[in-house]
DNA sequence: CAGAATCCCCTACGATACTG
DNA sequence: CAGTATCGTAGGGGATTCTG
């Protein structure tokens, strides 16, 4: 994953899985509370947006502030480590939202030729 | 994971798995086999590096030809639309490669006060 | 409000064995 | 060589319900 071929062992720092860098985006203006996150994210259950934040603050990526108030808020924000993977972050989503065209493209074109072939089998073998 | 905090419907196009990013790395200087692919994914099993690479394909990230030779031959190489993959990724990895210590560190120190609390909670319940 | 607890499902990943 | 075929598993992700 990193220099040339030498696989490595610690795969993309949590940033493979689903959310985590959804998070980071949101996360990138500032600090943001548990419900803020949930916008954005449609739907993410609770569950999973705790799972998510809790991996993430494990990894110094983001810091939880729980204020002692009635009712509870606490605030999520970047860390400086934190901050240092907007970038990168950014570049991925800058490659996604301008090469989302090509791949949904590309999808259906080979599910054509896939459709395609099958009939074609089918065809043959009828008879 | 676009722009601004509007979530997806589709989440970083495979980029998120474990293999998509290893792979484009290995393709980035010039067409591979599937055996040359195998050596330094270290120990991937000819199972999942077939599913990624028909997923990449799928998506016109590589593509792959076949030459009728006996033994047989079969290349991968990045497409136009993979190729343009290569430098966010290569972003990830600069980046990975540059903080995996304080990841790492981070854990370590999380773990550390996770274990001093448990022991805290373990005295304090005692009598 | 910010979660904890519980239950469940799917699928990515892997080990092993076999084939054109 | 470059795969398929089968089987098995861990855990990421989700729906629902409950609580400090």
């Amino acid at each position: 994953m990193f220099a040339g071929c030498r696989a490595s062992e610690t795969p993309l720092f949590r940033v493979g899985d689903k959310w985590t860098g959804r998070i980071i985006r949101c996360l990138e203006t500032g600090p943001r509370r548990f419900s803020e996150l949930q916008v954005p994210l449609r739907e993410v259950t609770p569950k999973v947006l705790t799972e998510t934040l809790r991996a993430m603050e494990r990894d110094g990526l983001v810091k939880r502030t729980a204020y002692a108030e009635m009712p509870p808020r606490v605030e999520y924000e970047l860390t400086a480590l934190g901050r240092t993977l907007r970038e990168p972050m950014a570049a991925f989503c800058e490659w996604s939202a301008a090469h989302q065209p090509e791949v949904l493209e590309a999808r259906d074109a080979h599910e054509r030729v896939t459709l395609a072939r099958e009939a074609a089998d089918r065809g043959s073998g009828r008879f």
